[in-house]
DNA sequence: GACAAGCACTCCCGTGACGAGAGTGCTAAT
DNA sequence: ATTAGCACTCTCGTCACGGGAGTGCTTGTC
């Protein structure tokens, strides 16, 4: 058999036994535990023919010869896809769940809640980042100066979320009410791509017969008072500890933690992989094309919307040799609570 | 010699030679290796008798027979001590924290690039915190309805920083808006901690005759709305990954990361350890009182200050094998540019 | 043809022996 | 007071060795 799906009942069988107990046990496994462990009494002899057979087929990999067989990344997509999705979370691990995230009402505290609980249940990295929402709705505006030369913006939308910055502008106070009395008048409930939007058009048009509030209004604009955009965003990784256990490399081990420090680099990962269509979890097996130091890694995330925007994505990153099923569970779990509680405040 | 100070010069000397190349190599050094270093061209069987007289002392402790010996945390509390407070940054570190902390107008900002650039820098883990500030004076609070049971209420100091939670309460926008108004009209300018105590002390006099402003104020208040306590701080902890190289006990590695990203933990060390009265930077040595997980780390912190009021402070964690001088010069000199920049824009 | 049994072979890994290297403590000499 | 010398200790890297686990292949059986 070359390259050819292992469509066989008994092929599908032991590819996915070989991929469980070798999540199990961290060791490459060899034909003679598989045959134990195997209902039908197969014996180790016949499995080694369809472990051959396999591996020829590109789903397993040999540390080195007389050592027992490892999945290869083709194994583990093909043993994600062949889940079924009716699993249910322990009860156990749903009141872990519950009692972090109960009464939690602020956005943030809930993305950083998740990515901790998510670590907590999983012994793996939880991550939770809230995106700043270009499409979100305005709903205020307020700025503030501070000292020579430095004013304070702060934009809260209406889903909650509040960004602060402070600028190097001069204007006086006066004038910054002024400006905030126009953008709050104009612009309440817009979102903030839309505002923006329009904003840039009227400075464009009215240039000539600009008064002195329209000039504050354009200063503040163009310091990026008013900016939601993908740099306005809050990261939670959490349970970055975790790895330590897994990862026998210490150079690997070093990358790895450095990647995960590096905040954008996780939301660009997120972000390459979950978009805002996708309905249920994802799960990438493989992160090193996006991300190097991150080759042997797996992402099981999903996209948090409220009333179709994408406000966020919640994910857990961990090693190939991950427990699939309740990753792939506990992640569709807290996405649709989160559905439900962000939705029904509406 | 039993426990008297080493007071002589020559004990002194090999002492501090002893703490620095072991600083350097990380391995328990002998008395040959110090004696080839030594310029005094002492020879390593005179070396040997003062090493005794110190071990005796309890500056030097042995492995194991027949080792090295290897610095206690007296022997570097004494070697910290002496240390001459001249050394001077190279034009190098200084060019990148120039760089790093350039034109960063936003405290949190300044937070959060402190602690990076602590960690690269010293190759160690870089702390900053930002607090609550319950003497911070009161610039502008704002209440925002945001939907069934819930609303938004963001305070901003007039130090720049903004701090937003979302509380259960069920309030029209009209009493939040009343109430906004009724704290910015009467405590702008005041400190937290003044603020909530003279609001407490109204809404205890007044009780009988509130009215219904009153009684939307006496709710936010109760909720917390205009907390600025300790639970309101910051914290940027960077450089974890650093510890990596350094740790060869993978179990105590691993509850060393979990300590560092429990925040709260981190913040109660910075607490413990530095105090608003002190001028300089302070070096703790042995941190495992305050913090079991944390034994043969030390901390290298300063507070920061603004007008005399504690702002936050900042620090290099590391293990009791760290470079002091560079880092005590590090931490200064952030401390000071802090001192200065935030200071001037008053 | 599917499965099983047997067998020779490969490779890893733990164990114990061994010697080099580094360091100490002590004593005797300067 | 210092120092040279020496016997002793302890660690660590290397190497040989054998057990264990696993493979591939060949042959045999239903």
């Amino acid at each position: 058999m070359q390259s050819g799906q292992p469509i066989g009942e008994r092929e599908r069988e032991i590819l996915t036994a070989i991929v469980e107990t070798f999540i199990a046990t961290g060791e490459p496994v060899g034909s003679r535990t598989l045959a134990r462990a195997n209902r039908e009494g197969l014996s180790p002899a016949t499995i080694r023919n369809v472990m051959a057979d396999l591996a020829d087929a590109g789903f397993l990999e040999q540390p080195h010869t007389s050592a027992g067989r490892v999945p290869s990344s083709e194994a583990y997509r093909y043993y994600v896809e062949q889940l079924t999705g009716k699993a249910r979370l322990s009860h156990e691990d749903e009141n872990i769940i519950q009692d972090s995230l109960h009464g939690v009402a602020d956005v943030q505290e809930f993305m950083e809640r998740t990515s901790h609980v998510l670590s907590l249940i999983s012994h793996n990295v939880g991550v939770a980042v809230a995106v700043g929402g270009p499409k979100n709705a305005l709903e205020h505006v307020y700025f503030s100066r501070l000292g020579d030369q430095k004013v304070l913006a702060v934009v809260v939308t209406r889903s909650g979320l509040v960004r602060d910055r402070v600028l190097r502008l001069d204007l006086s106070q006066a004038d910054l009410d002024g400006a905030a009395r126009f953008i709050n008048e104009n612009f309440r409930g817009w979102t903030m791509d839309a505002m923006r939007a329009e904003l840039a058009r009227r400075l464009e048009q009215e240039r000539s017969e600009y008064d002195r509030m329209m000039a504050s209004v354009e200063q503040l604009y163009r310091q990026g008072a008013l900016a939601a955009d993908d740099a306005a965003q809050t990261v939670y990784v959490e349970g970055a500890a975790n790895l330590v256990a897994g990862e026998q490399d210490r150079q690997r081990l070093q990358e790895l933690l450095q990647t995960l420090e590096e905040k954008q680099k996780v939301v660009a990962l997120l972000g390459a992989y979950l978009d805002a269509k996708q309905e249920a979890v994802r799960v990438v097996i493989g992160l090193d094309q996006a991300m190097p130091s991150m080759r042997n890694f797996v992402l099981i995330g999903a996209p948090v919307r409220v009333g179709g925007e994408v406000m966020g994505s919640l994910a857990v990153i961990g090693p190939t040799r991950i427990d699939y099923q309740h990753a792939i569970t506990t992640v569709s779990y807290i996405a649709r609570l989160f559905d439900k509680l962000l939705n029904e405040s509406e």
